[in-house]
DNA sequence: CTGAAAGCGCTTACAG
DNA sequence: CTGAAAGCGCTTACAG
């Protein structure tokens, strides 16, 4: 099994002089809706088979101005929420007949990010990632190309968004942890400019409040597995430590049980409880069992392909701001209300 | 903050008559090294930074054959080792000037992914995943387009291959486990037509035969959590149990240690231990501190890069296997040799 | 339905 | 170093 050289693609000039019809025709077999004969279309088909024809993508896009990509620009894959956000919304583009081109930010070079975007042509950009600059959103968007924040809601800026309730999810968190007894209540919080965070948080305070209390401490993790960590440390090692901690998301939640069992050797839930956000697939692993708050990805995927492809397809650029249910999903590492 | 309108993007020829040059004075004024004077070129960047004027890379892609496109092709992302492999790929072929277009293959429709990466005029295609059909590879590889199989060999196929030493790596756990004092040694597959689950299995059972035993239990999981988890209470519902299981990969592993846990009521290390294979981050927390077998993306990564670019830039289509160390990782999941 | 022709935005010999 | 021109592989009015 020997390696094939390099050789020339066919083009569908070849094609036309194989099949004895112009090169117009042979466009055209290939191009869903447009009109040539069944006759036509066959000889073509057969003889682009026969040469291995394939239409050039690259050259449809040029003179169409449709390249049917578009980008997905992410800051890390290393939580969970995103691998699963980016192979769902892959699958769902290409059985639109879109193909995602991957931008995995520099944070140093962002100039260099929207050059490449740019330069490529993408026909939309969705951004998925709680802590991208909402910058290399509006100067996408400056160029007329449909942006959507995936899990990010910026108010001044131009980009639709996708986001699960977060305010309503943290008051959830919040009246489930006082309903469970809890007195201590301890927030660790995410990255404090991302939008996530600050409804989660502004959700939790609320719902605090609603029950007459307020928050006992406050860490910052981050959205890091360390800075998590870190946070945990502090927090728990005060006196008297609290007995409840809402995490920013599942992500952080993990590196805190990991802190609280092995090296401050407490029980969970009995000494402390944990919730968390997001529902990524480890949180129903049994290692964690992690009480959270889910917020769909289907959903969010499903609303993202939905806007994005409508303002591409009908030049529809009117911002929109889908917001999806969020609700807590009760597992076994907080004491749950009587 | 109102959306702008979709505007036209300017061309070359926009800029060229603003800045008062020919237009192939622009294109030279963005191509490296092409012969422009200093005057010539301030003149173009000044312009086109005027109108914000990017080269089409489709076109340019066009004329020149160079798409700078690699196409990276996986069939899921759950097992969180593959997310970290396109992460950390992408980077990496960033920083080298192309870019990643993502294909989630369609298991029931391969013909439909290959005429896709076929169109797009890819210069490279790395396919990431232990269970894609090896003819996918061979009808990319058959067009002249290198082929980098990431985690997969194929001896007979015209692609190249980056993957641990599995069947070294499978060997180290035979020798690790029975030097631990295991006496009924189990073992729980992937999928078994996958070229690491086949070495990993082999050099187990050598490992094994080293040592004058065979395997005490085979199971197959198919490299799926739900999988993993049936084989698990299959061989672990038997009387006399295993007092070790080898699982194909730390995915797989993560499942068996929650049925044994949760469901058996067995403890790990001390009813049963437990190894796998990757050491994926996941392997590391707390909640399940698995001995496995790490198999290094930093380093496959590095060695599927070089490969492609190699190939793609010196016409170097010699085919390549690169195989790099697999080295145990000592945690807590399993029992340690005195 | 069909073909000849113009044209998308660019690169790249070619001649000066 | 520079510009005019040909050309990459295709789509799309246009006229028949």
């Amino acid at each position: 099994m020997s390696q094939t050289a390099s050789k020339q693609s066919p083009t569908s000039e070849d094609v036309a002089r194989l099949a004895k019809v112009s090169q117009s025709a042979v466009s055209r077999a290939f191009t869903p809706g447009a009109s040539v004969s069944p006759a036509t279309r066959e000889k073509v088909l057969k003889a682009a088979e026969e040469l291995g024809y394939r239409p050039n993508a690259l050259a449809r896009a040029v003179i169409s101005g449709k390249s049917r990509l578009i980008a997905m620009v992410v800051a890390y894959l290393d939580n969970q929420f995103y691998p699963i956000v980016l192979e769902q919304l892959s699958r769902a583009l290409q059985a639109s007949g879109y193909q995602v081109l991957l931008f995995m930010t520099d944070p140093g070079d962002q100039d260099d990010t929207v050059r490449r975007i740019l330069q490529y042509q993408v026909e939309g950009v969705v951004m998925a990632s709680a802590t991208l600059s909402s910058r290399l959103a509006r100067e996408c968007a400056d160029t007329g190309i449909p942006v959507v924040m995936l899990n990010r809601y910026v108010p001044a800026s131009p980009a639709s968004s996708v986001t699960s309730d977060n305010i309503e999810g943290g008051r959830k968190v919040a009246d489930f942890l006082v309903r469970g007894g809890h007195e201590r209540i301890a927030f660790i919080a995410g990255a404090e400019d991302s939008s996530t965070n600050r409804d989660r948080e502004a959700g939790f305070y609320k719902g605090l409040a609603e029950h007459g209390t307020t928050v006992f401490a406050r860490g910052v993790g981050g959205y890091t597995f360390e800075g998590a960590a870190q946070a945990a440390r502090d927090l728990v090692g005060h006196n008297p430590r609290p007995d409840a901690i809402f995490v920013a998301n599942d992500h952080m939640a993990f590196a805190v049980m990991d802190v609280i069992r092995s090296e401050l050797k407490l029980d969970i839930p009995k000494d402390i409880s944990v919730v968390g956000y997001d529902d990524v697939p480890e949180a129903s692993w049994k290692g964690y069992d992690l009480t959270t708050v889910s917020q769909s990805s289907d959903a969010m995927v499903e609303a993202t392909a939905s806007i994005i492809i409508e303002q591409i397809e009908k030049s529809a650029v009117r911002k929109r701001a889908a917001v999806l249910p969020a609700d807590i999903v009760v597992r076994g590492s907080a004491r749950k209300p009587a």
